[in-house]
RNA sequence: GCAAGCGUGGCGGAACUGGCAGACGCACUGGACUCAAAAUCCAGCGGGCUCACCCCCGUGCGGGUUCGACUCCCGCCGCUUGCACCA
């Protein structure tokens, strides 16, 4: 006897859907519980046989959460703009809009298929008007804040003291730009001339492997300040339920780093013209290594070289750093070997101990961090001792190991290597500054106040961090709603003129001057504004595809609002208890997609348009599921599986079944066809127990001892369903449901109410076979709706356990006794178990150690 | 290079707070049913040995702590992931 998915699967899922099965309740008393799955990017390849992992896990947290009294939102949508569906619009010369709307009924279907417990009323698609209006709102939002670093939150950008000098608007607008969190910076992009666009970062791959060039390129960019949430991104992270190398990747990526700023002047050397030269201002960790700079290397990008570098300096210096600027960042690194660099013919002066040092130009050192300028400590920096070596740089040594001794320091030879770790200085002292005997730490300290109280540097915490690149060329993503005039100003749209929607074009392939085919539409550059009765144009970049999921998990709370992009209400109710309280997707998204939104949360929480300072509680990544040869799978490596194929040979509930037992959700393990179908197996026995139950005598027929024990298997069985479910441990969870079944089969007579509560517990897993067998058991309404059977601890005391007896730590015979019983009557009843006599004969018993219900152990001489 | 995580049968994996290593499934072997096969059911299944018993060895390698270590500590080796000149 077989379980028929084939009828039974679509039928349940057809009668789901017409009675509302899974609709959200809004309107209820009922705790709320939020769990959330990555919605997915619709490609024309359907869904990925990844996919239903994720989502079968929150599937069985959400129906377990509904039968457990809570009122449960796990909603599904599509993060539907992207470059692939624009570039499949490109070939086929159709909208990308038809090429999603075509990909979404794709992935619905085969979401469906799976019978997920969505509320598909609730679904929504980040490429549709109603959604596209609020992400340009928050867009507004955040273009007209600004970041209060004496409040430490955002605020309005018309709250912003603007200085006397600032007279004329543009002025004002300049000014406020340095400020706004969305500002337009020039900065060097990936430029890929074939393609037409900017790539992102991890973008760059991808293509040039495909023989594609890709060249960095200054360009007019659309800046998201993020690094001003730094602290706060940094700060948030201690409060949450996460995975900790995610945490870990968060504080990598924002990268705090705590040290000085030092500023050194400039020998005023060969400048002829004028008298004034700048001073270059670097960034250091190890402020107390001061007097260990023998040099200063200032990034070939530097906007000081081209003013320092000598006449003499200029050919080398000029050929250096283009060199530098062909090279992309990849290629700077892997050269890491040999450090190259030029001198500019400048000099500084060290402000320590006033001593002449050279300033150079290295592409070691990078324009985007700090300063763009380091002074270089060879002595106790690797990267500046290899770079030392290789130019003929003196080598100073400052700091010695704590326990080395007095004279260690005073050598004249060089060091063999950099000693970068804490320390105690040694030749550090000066008419200015005294630095010697003490320890790293102190040392730091004397040094930032020396370099405050001279007004030469200033302690300062430094962020790896960089803002957000936040435009792209491209025609399919969010129009931004900015508008320029000829005059140089520029306005956001208003709340009342939004959403601002993609104009009509004729081809999706980018304008090919770096702009986005916007660029090819006459009335989106030219028109005149209605508000300002000026010729304005429009902003032709577009949104990433972060943005419409930097904030999605909001929307679910209130999809079709057309007032509010959620209402407080909805957004209390669901997120109100410290956000989303769980939240289940790929670990590729660790930093990027969750910090970014992470800032745009904590920038609605400084308006009080959210409720919590953070958006998820507890975040948990599924593993992927690899090849049956264990390798990634790939159309190339032709070891794809296919949800539909294998949903079409086993059935929804064995795909689901078979992915959550495949071993731990955070593991990432390999498909193996043989494996689903011991899983097909098991649901076949589960259709004949169930049958077999509905055709059998009455439970009165079974005797007392075996009730009990059987009691016992299935108390257990609720309280590891109970227990795995909220650790996620769904595998050890179905190891307990075979154990059940296999325990129930052989019983001539199947006790009834134990085979519902079976059912019960296995619902969450597979939804399809227990609601068929739920209603051939005669009982009403929906399992998924019915209460989640709970286990009575006193049923799951044994009455007698088994003890371990060991000599010697040595395991030699096993005894039987009641449950509970004290250490010396187990003591005593061990040393007589038979075969135990004969390894304590002639020997004393030094100690013996009990632990109760578990083991004796006898240690003899 | 740096950081985090992981190494358990032929395979995927279990093992609570340090207390019977290998639950559960796959594969495999034998048996029942069958004319036969498939399906199903039953039994066995880490290695060694003088193979039912008994004994010995066994959780990447080497040490340590402990009556007792897959579990804790130290050092190595290997794999995976992330970052990668961030001063």
């Amino acid at each position: 006897m077989k379980y028929p998915f084939e009828t039974v699967e679509p039928a349940w899922q057809q009668r789901w859907e017409e009675e509302g099965t899974y609709r959200v309740d809004p309107g209820t008393s009922k705790p709320p519980y939020y769990v959330l799955d990555m919605f997915p990017y619709p490609s024309g390849s359907g869904l990925h046989i990844g996919h239903p992992e994720g989502y079968t896990a929150t599937d069985i947290v959400s129906r377990f959460k509904r039968m457990s009294g809570f009122n449960v939102l796990h909603p599904m949508g599509f993060d539907a703009f992207g470059l692939p569906t624009e570039r499949q619009a490109m070939v086929e010369n159709i909208h990308p809009r038809l090429i999603t709307e075509r990909n979404i009924a794709t992935f619905t279907k085969q979401l469906k298929m799976l019978g997920f417990d969505y509320d598909w009323s609730r679904c929504i698609n980040t490429t549709d008007v109603g959604y596209v209006r609020w992400t340009q709102w928050i867009f507004r939002l955040i273009y007209n804040s600004w970041f209060d670093p004496a409040v430490n939150k955002a605020r309005p950008i018309s709250e912003l003291p603007i200085p006397p000098e600032c007279t004329t608007e543009l002025a004002i607008q300049q000014y406020q730009d340095e400020h706004r969190l969305a500002y337009i910076a020039n900065i060097p992009v990936n430029w890929c001339e074939a393609l037409g666009t900017v790539l992102a970062n991890e973008e760059v791959d991808e293509w040039t492997e495909k023989g594609y060039t890709v060249e960095r390129r200054p360009m007019r960019q659309w800046m998201l300040r993020i690094t001003a949430y730094a602290q706060r991104l940094l700060d948030g992270l201690d409060a949450i339920d996460w995975p900790a190398s995610t945490l870990d990747m968060q504080r990598h990526w924002i990268g705090r780093s705590e040290g000085a700023r030092v500023s050194f002047s400039l020998e005023n050397d060969d400048v002829s013209n004028g008298t004034h030269t700048p001073s270059v201002t670097v960034f250091t960790t190890r402020p107390d290594t001061i007097f260990g700079a023998t040099y200063l290397v200032l990034a070939p990008e530097h906007e000081l070289v081209s003013t320092i570098t000598t006449a003499d300096h200029q050919q080398q210096v000029a050929a250096y750093q283009q060199a530098a600027a062909l090279k992309s960042d990849l290629e700077r690194t892997e050269l890491s070997k040999d450090k190259s660099g030029v001198f500019t013919g400048a000099y500084a002066i060290n402000p320590a101990n006033g001593k002449r040092i050279p300033v150079w130009i290295a592409d070691y050192v990078l324009a985007h961090y700090g300063t763009g300028a380091i002074m270089a400590v060879p002595a106790h920096d690797e990267r500046d001792f290899d770079f030392a070596v290789a130019n003929n740089l003196p080598i100073a040594v400052v700091v010695k190991p704590v326990d080395s001794s007095d004279d260690a320091g005073s050598s004249t030879e060089p060091p063999s290597k950099a000693f970068s770790d804490a320390g105690v200085n040694c030749n550090s002292a000066s008419a200015q500054l005294v630095l010697d005997g003490l320890q790293t730490i102190e040392a730091k300290r004397a040094t930032i106040a020396w370099l405050e109280q001279t007004g030469i540097g200033e302690g300062r915490v430094q962020y790896k961090l960089r803002d957000w690149l936040f435009s792209r060329q491209r025609y399919w993503g969010e129009p931004m709603p900015i508008l320029f005039f000829d005059d140089g100003l520029r306005r956001v749209l208003d709340e009342d003129e939004l959403p601002l929607l993609l104009p009509e074009v004729e081809s999706f392939q980018p304008a090919g001057t770096g702009e986005s085919a916007l660029a090819t539409v006459p009335e989106w550059i030219h028109f005149v504004d209605p508000k300002t009765g000026k010729h304005a144009r429009f902003e032709t970049n577009t949104m990433p595809q972060w943005a419409g999921s930097c904030w999605y998990y909001l929307r679910y709370c209130d999809p079709h609002n057309d007032q509010q992009f959620c209402s407080p209400q909805a957004e209390k109710y669901w997120l109100g208890n410290n956000g989303i309280d769980l939240y289940v997707g790929g670990a590729e998204h660790a930093v990027l997609h969750l910090l970014y939104a992470r800032f745009w949360h904590q920038m609605l929480f400084d308006y009080g348009l959210v409720s919590t300072p953070e958006p998820v509680k507890r975040l948990f990544h599924q593993g992927l599921i690899l090849g049956e040869d264990g390798r990634k799978m790939s159309k190339s490596l032709g070891n794809t599986i296919n949800p539909n194929d294998v949903v079409a040979l086993y059935g929804a509930d064995a795909v689901r079944l078979y992915e959550m037992f495949l071993g731990p959700l955070e593991a990432s393990k390999p498909w193996n066809s043989r494996g689903i179908e011991g899983i097909s197996r098991f649901l076949d026995r589960v259709w004949r127990l169930v049958s077999d139950c509905i055709a059998g005598s009455d439970d009165t027929a079974i005797e007392e001892q075996t009730m009990r024990e059987l009691e016992r298997t299935l108390h257990y069985t609720i309280k590891k369903t109970t227990e795995d479910i909220d650790n996620l441990s769904f595998n050890t969870a179905i190891a307990q449901f075979m154990i059940f079944v296999n325990t129930y089969t052989p019983l001539p007579v199947k006790p009834k109410s134990h085979i519902v509560a079976f059912l019960q517990c296995l619902a969450p897993f597979a939804p399809h076979i227990t609601e068929e067998l739920w209603h051939r058991m005669n009982m009403q309404g929906s399992i998924h709706l019915s209460a989640f059977p709970t286990y009575d601890p006193s049923l799951l005391v044994e009455s007698t356990v088994e003890i371990v007896v060991q000599v010697n730590s040595k395991i030699r015979g096993k005894i039987t006794v009641a449950a509970g019983s004290n250490g010396d009557q187990l003591a005593e009843l061990a040393m007589k178990h038979d075969a135990i006599v004969p390894h304590l004969e002639g020997k004393s018993i030094k100690k013996t150690i009990v632990v109760p219900d578990k083991l004796v152990n006898f240690i003899v001489a």
